[in-house]
DNA sequence: GCCAAGTAGTTTCCTAGTCAACTACGGAGA
DNA sequence: TCTCCGTAGTTGACTAGGAAACTACTTGGC
C-alpha cells in the first residue's frame, strides 16, 4: 500500500485564490463582451488599436503577449466582422498594418463601458480602501516579478 | 472621421492586474508540473483524488468546475500515463470511479512540492503581512461574489 | 412488468490558442 | 549582382476545453 503523506491542499496556495477570482472576473467579462459579438482577446486588440496609428501585427503580438500566428487568426476574425482592416505597407511588402474601422472605433467605447461595469460589479464588494490596497499589492507583484506583458488567456 | 472618445485603459481595471498576476503564476506553475509530464488540470484532478476514496467522474467534474466531457478526456490522458485507473461500478452499470494508481499516488507529493515552491517564488516578493492581506482580500471576494468552484483555466 | 423520464459517461463539432515549418521579401557583403 | 541571412506574416498539425447530441442504464409511476 502506498502511504498517503500529508501534502498541501490546493486552497493553501495564494495562486489558487488568485486564479479563482481572476477566472470568475474574466468569465463574467467574456459573457458581457460576447453580447457585442467579440471575445476578450478581440477586445484587447481593439483597445490596443484605439486612438493609435495603424500598427504592425508583430508589434501588436509583442504588446499583448500572443504569438504572431495567433494575431493572424485573430485579425482574420476581426476583419470578417468588419471591425478592423489590414493594409500592406507600401514601403516594405513584407509588412502590414492593422487599424480599426469606423465600426470598430465606434464599438470600443461600448466595450470599455462593459469593462468598467464588470470591474465595478466585482470590486465594489470591497471598500475603496481595500481596492486601493489590492491594486497596490498586485502592482507590486507585477513589478517585482517583472510581469511585463498583457495577459490574454 | 469617427471621434475618439476618451475610454478607460486596459490597465485601469483591477481585473486586468489580477489576470496579469494570475496568468504569470499559473504559467510558471504549468512549466514546473510539465517537467513531471502533467498539466495543471491533471494536477488538480490528481490532488482531488489524493487520500480519498475512488470518485465518480461527474462528482469530480462538479468539484473542479469542468464539464463531464472534459473529465472523460482528462481521465483518458491520466490513464494513458498510468496515473489513475477507471473502474465501473458493480452496483450501477452507468457509473464509474476514478482513483490514483500507485504511481499517481507517489507523484502527488512531488507535484505538491512544486506548487509550494511556485507559490513561494512569487509571493515571497511580499512581506508576510502583505501576503495575509492579499489572501484576506481575495477570500473576501470569493465569498461575497459566491465563486464556488475550483478554477482550472 | 413496462414505459417514460432522468442520470452517467462519451462523442462530435467547434473555438482559440501554441509551435514550428513555410513563403515572400529586404538588405548587406563578396 | 547574386547570395545568404534575417524578418513579416501565414499555415498546418496539435492541444485543451465547452456545448450539445447521443448511448446505455436505472428508476418511478401506472
Amino acid at each position: 500500500m502506498t502511504s498517503i503523506k500529508p501534502v498541501s491542499a490546493l486552497t493553501e496556495h495564494l495562486g489558487f485564490w488568485l486564479r479563482t477570482v481572476s477566472n470568475h472576473v474574466s468569465h463574467a467579462f467574456a459573457a458581457k463582451v460576447a453580447t457585442q459579438g467579440v471575445t476578450v482577446a478581440e477586445w484587447v486588440v481593439m483597445r490596443s488599436l484605439y486612438g493609435k496609428k495603424p500598427m504592425a501585427p508583430s508589434r501588436l503580438a509583442a504588446e499583448i503577449g500572443m504569438t504572431r500566428g495567433a494575431i493572424t487568426k485573430l485579425a482574420d476574425r476581426l476583419i470578417a466582422k468588419s471591425l478592423i482592416v489590414r493594409r500592406s505597407s507600401a514601403a516594405d511588402a513584407r509588412s502590414q498594418t492593422l487599424a480599426l474601422t469606423k465600426r470598430g472605433t465606434e464599438l470600443v467605447p461600448k466595450l470599455a463601458e462593459l469593462a468598467d461595469r464588470n470591474d465595478a460589479e466585482f470590486f465594489e464588494q470591497l471598500s475603496g480602501d481595500e481596492r486601493k490596497r489590492l491594486e497596490r499589492l498586485l502592482k507590486r507583484l507585477v513589478e517585482r516579478c517583472q510581469m511585463t506583458v498583457v495577459p490574454i488567456d
